[in-house]
DNA sequence: TAATAAACGAACACGATGTTCGGTAACATA
DNA sequence: TATGTTACCGAACATCGTGTTCGTTTATTA
């Protein structure tokens, strides 16, 4: 289709993403994303019907790449956790700056909770490494909370660390023996 | 002073309480919560600046409880890590209906975040307990990150667990070799 | 019972949202 | 190059939630 659309759903993108190095999310309105974009009103909306599906269609955008990697990649399921999300990191370096607009607004719930959905499955594949005396279902919670943490914790404190550092950093916290 | 004012305060409070046990935080109005207390509109502004104000002080109204309990009850330095948390979840066991309110609203960042400020300097003073490769800022983050995840599993996953049985599945996570 | 302080609520100004619609510019096709 | 289609433009509008104002009523205190 026309191309006109790619560059129009480009461009408020990039205006997004720059307005929300500079503020919450929250405090964003639609006139200042139609100002930085430089594209009229009903524009925005004949794109996205709100704010927040604006920022849902980025986070899809975001894991779309991932799990199309990961699919392609990564077929088979002897590939080990640390590999598998050494992977993914090194898809958030890719779109770190991106990432890294979501995570430090006020609203990095939506984000997580797409990684979330994401990490339940992977998870699940390799449930059999961890031996422990807690539920299962406080284990997957414990094991995706951790990575998110790791991941919050390298573009906020730490952004110059490498994604296999990271993924050393998370596997030795948490390794249980 | 006024009795009336507690009173207003109370009716806020518990309105609010409830309105976030059947929807999420951001579709609440202020309007709404005007209704559900049977208190004027002025009224409400004359307490709290805005919806967010009321939010915070509802957090510390909680933590001051925890806090003022722990500086009576636990002054010295001896106690341990488990004994602290566990504390900290009896606490919680007795607001727990205020805070699953809190917790399962979009909003529960805001609840997390005096957590998170208040975990700070309680592991600040454990580190010496752990014996890791990473850096100590990850690993305290990792800290407070896997309690964070542990106190959400509890609520939304299995409200009928003590707070022991919370703080030995915490201890045995954590626990590093 | 008089003085003080809080609650009331209607009315208002303001700002952001999302829609509508007539007009213009870009694209695809023949 | 001409023609039909499709996206973009942007001013105008209705709607809704916010936070303030202010004169009135009701409760508390001394």
């Amino acid at each position: 289709m026309d191309r006109r659309q790619r560059k129009t759903r480009e461009a408020i993108f990039s205006a997004f993403s720059t307005l929300m190095k500079n503020q919450r999310y929250e405090s964003i309105t639609v006139q200042d994303i139609i100002d930085k974009a430089d594209i009229g009103r009903s524009t925005f909306y004949s794109h996205f019907e709100t704010k927040d599906t604006l920022l849902k269609a980025m986070c899809s955008d975001i894991f779309e790449h991932i799990i199309e990697g990961s699919v392609c990649d990564y077929p088979e399921k002897s590939v080990t956790l640390e590999a598998r999300l050494t992977h993914i990191l090194w898809h958030f370096e890719n779109k770190k700056s991106d990432i890294r607009a979501i995570l430090s607004s006020q609203s990095h719930d939506i984000f997580l909770g797409y990684l979330r959905d994401y990490l339940y499955t992977l998870f699940e594949m390799h449930l059999d490494d961890f031996h422990t005396k807690v539920p299962q279902s406080f284990l997957i919670h414990h094991l995706i909370g951790t990575f998110c943490e790791a991941v919050n914790w390298w573009i906020k404190e730490s952004p110059a660390a490498s994604p296999e550092q990271i993924a050393t950093y998370y596997m030795s916290v948490i390794e249980t023996h």
